[in-house]
DNA sequence: TAAAAATACTCCATAGGTATTTTAT
DNA sequence: ATAAAATACCTATGGAGTATTTTTA
């Protein structure tokens, strides 16, 4: 048994159609097709039954179900609880802060929340001053936000 | 992030040395040190800490645990509620019940609970007869026990 | 110096892909 | 006739191994 299957598995069972969840999984559908047969296969119980041209849970995939969110919900709090917090410190110029980095932080916080932004708005000497004397490290975002 | 290597962080959580808890694991000692690693670099977190020739749990390490423990336990959990009820009925004639099926099936219980054993003596005549009519299929089990 | 873990490689199983066929409305 | 899933086949990553080196009590 593999994690990846049941994530995979969760996934379908939310959206009960191969080709959309392998579109949310950024997978594609054959390879959703054989991860979910090779677990059922390891299982030895169908997970779910075809209705046609439609899919539908089976009544082990449902009890199965529930498990498999609750063990991998408890893994994730895990996974996140050991993770030392995380501290972004930026410093801009004005006209960046307005036009790029405010939606990107709305969003980068929205999608990570234990990540600890802070920006300053600050002069160019400033902020190259800065990077030189090794306050602060410089790199650059390229990003479609 | 991989299934195996949770069980095998648990495993050496436990042994808290990478030699006897590969050979519990019944892989290899580099298997497992470079499957800890692998979990470690995905983590960005240290689970063990060296002191001298011994490991100990880091204090992220032991949080972890407590999550992985739950998470897989409860798959467990999952996986078993979902397996079908096995039925194992064998007939056989005295001498062999008394010299090799009855340590055999008290091993078997111990092992698989959810197993449900029925065996009669019967005569050999009555047995052949019985496969012959296709009520039971027989094999045969290459046992050390 | 001996026991344990780390490192360096080799190999193969399988997760993933693309192309195509089968199935069901 | 069309949309969806299954099947066939190929590729490449990485999990497993063995052999060896490094580390430490």
């Amino acid at each position: 048994m593999k994690l990846h299957q049941l994530r995979y598995f969760q996934c379908l069972a939310h959206y009960l159609h191969y080709r959309k969840a392998s579109e949310a999984l950024y997978i594609s559908q054959p390879t959703l097709s054989f991860a979910i047969k090779e677990l059922e296969k390891e299982l030895v119980v169908a997970l779910f039954k075809k209705e046609g041209r439609t899919i539908q849970l089976s009544q082990e995939g449902k009890i199965f179900l529930d498990y498999v969110s609750k063990s991998l919900q408890i893994l994730d709090e895990g996974i996140h609880a050991i993770q030392p917090k995380k501290d972004i410190k930026i410093s801009s110029i004005p006209t960046v802060i307005n036009s790029f980095l405010v939606p990107f932080i709305i969003h980068l916080q929205k999608e990570q929340p234990q990540i600890n932004i802070q920006f300053r708005s600050e002069k160019t000497e400033t902020i190259t001053q800065k990077i030189l004397e090794n306050q602060r490290q410089s790199f650059t975002i390229y990003s479609s936000y």
